[in-house]
DNA sequence: CAGTGGTCTAGACCACGCC
DNA sequence: GCGTGGTCTAGACCACTGA
C-alpha cells in the first residue's frame, strides 16, 4: 500500500486507512486488529507511526487496547454506551442506568423539523419509536426516536429492541455512534408528557433534542426527549 | 532533579512536575516554557518523554504550542474562555458571546446548599455577584455567582469586572479554571427572574448550577443561572 | 515461553518564525 | 541561519496475557 501520494503526515494517513476499514466493517466490533508491527509492515511505516494513529483512535474510543492481548474494535455494550451518552441522573449522583420500555413503533414520513434535525433537506421515511425510560423505578424520560429507513432498513421489524439502541445499530446495521449533539430546552409538560411522567399538568420539564453521529460523520438518528426535572438533572462536565 | 523514586512512568512524573509548576505560578500565563530539550536536560529524561508530557497538557488546554516559536502557558482570554465554557446560544447557531452587566456585588455567608455546591462542609464567607447576560441584545441569563473570600480575597473591591471572570481569576488570583460541572434543571421563573429576563410569570426556564474547578482540583466558584428558553438553548456535544 | 502493547531513548530530517 | 516544535525511525527493555 502506497501512502506517499499526498502531503498529510504519515500517521494521519495511517489513521485514515484505519478509519476507512472500520467504517467498511473490515474488522468487526470486539475483533482484534493485527499487531502494531504487522500493520506497520503492511503499510510500510514504522511501528511508532502506527502506534500514534492507533492512540488517536483509542482516545476517540473507536479502539481499545489491552496490554499483552492486543488492540480491539470497541463494542457498544449496553452499559458502556449508556454511561457514555446518558446524562440524566439524580442531583449529585454519579451515574444512572435507565430501564426502557417501548410504547410504540411505526413507519411514517418525517416532518420538516425532524428532517432538519436529521440533516436532510427533504422529508424521508423514518421509523418512529416512542419510549418511556425509568431511573430508579421512577418514570423519568418520555422520548421519541427517529431513524431513517434508508439507514436502518426494516428496523421496525426487529423482534427485540434493547435498552440501548446503539448496540443494535452496531450489530445489525454497522452503525457506530461516535458523537451526539444535544440542545436543551425548558418547556411546559403537555397533557401526554405529564401523563407518562406522572406529573401535574403545567410542570416545567427538560426537553432534549439529540442528533447522533455515525463514525462516517452522518447524522443517523434524531430524538426528542422530555425529562421530568423534579428528581432528575442533566449533568455535564466541560473540560 | 530525581524522578526515579516512585513507580509512575517517567512521562507521568514529568507531567506532574509541570502541573506543579503551573499551579505554583512558576511560569505565568502567556509565558513560554523552556524548550523540550532544555526541560529534558534539566529533568534528566529524553526529549521524547518531555514531549509526551507536554502533549498531554496541550490536550488538556493548559499549554499551547506553536511550531517554530515555543510552548506557552494558556491564557484565558475573554473570547477563548467564553467559547470554551459558554453553552447557551440560539437553536442551531454555532456560538454566542454574551454581554454582561453586574447588578450587585456583596459579601455574605454561604447557605448550606451553596456550601455544598462549593464542596465545603461548613458555611464560608463569599462574594455574591448577581449578573445579567444578554445574547444578541436579548436578556438571556440571570445569574448568581459565589466566590469564597479565602480563595479570592477582596474580590468585591475590584474596580473593573470583566465579561468573563475567568480572565480576572487567572491574572489577579492565580486561578485557572480547567473544568466546569453543570447540572441542568427546568424550573418555573419566579417574579424576580421573570422581571430580569423580560418574561411572563410562570414561564419555564433552564436553571444551571455550575461548579468551576481550578487546575489544582479545588472547586473555586459556584453559580446558579436562569436562562430563558424561548430564544436560547443549552448546546452540548458529547464524544 | 512467545507475542502483545507500554515506555524510553537517540538521532534524523522537516516546517515554521524570527533576526 | 538558528532555534523552535513536528514527524519518523529503529531499537531496547518492561509488563501483561495466555498457551
Amino acid at each position: 500500500m502506497s501512502l506517499s501520494t499526498n502531503f498529510q503526515p504519515l500517521y494521519k494517513q495511517v489513521y485514515d486507512v484505519l478509519v476507512e476499514r472500520l467504517v467498511k466493517g473490515y474488522w468487526k466490533p470486539s475483533e482484534p486488529l493485527p499487531s502494531e508491527f504487522a500493520l506497520a509492515d503492511e503499510l510500510g511505516v514504522s511501528q511508532g507511526t502506527v502506534r500514534k494513529a492507533i492512540n488517536q483512535l483509542v482516545a476517540e474510543q473507536l479502539l481499545r487496547r489491552r496490554q499483552g492481548k492486543g488492540t480491539f474494535v470497541s463494542e457498544h455494550t449496553q452499559e458502556s454506551s449508556l454511561f457514555r451518552f446518558f446524562r440524566y441522573r439524580q442531583p449529585g449522583a454519579n451515574n444512572a442506568i435507565p430501564e426502557t420500555s417501548i410504547l410504540s413503533v411505526k413507519r411514517r414520513m418525517s416532518t420538516q423539523v425532524e428532517s432538519q434535525g436529521l440533516g436532510l433537506k427533504k422529508a424521508t421515511e423514518v421509523v418512529e419509536m416512542i419510549r418511556l425510560r425509568k431511573i430508579d423505578n421512577i418514570p423519568a424520560i418520555f422520548e421519541t426516536v427517529l431513524q431513517p429507513l434508508t439507514i436502518f432498513p426494516d428496523l421496525d421489524k426487529e423482534a427485540e429492541l434493547p435498552n440501548s439502541l446503539y448496540t443494535l445499530y452496531q450489530e445489525k446495521y454497522g452503525i457506530s455512534i461516535v458523537e451526539v449533539r444535544d440542545e436543551l430546552h425548558a418547556v411546559m409538560a403537555d397533557a401526554e408528557v405529564a401523563k407518562h411522567l406522572n406529573l401535574e399538568p403545567n410542570t416545567p420539564v427538560l426537553m432534549t433534542e439529540r442528533a447522533s453521529i455515525n463514525i462516517d460523520g452522518r447524522i443517523v438518528e434524531w430524538s426528542q426527549a422530555y425529562c421530568q426535572s423534579q428528581d432528575f438533572v442533566y449533568a455535564n462536565k466541560l473540560k
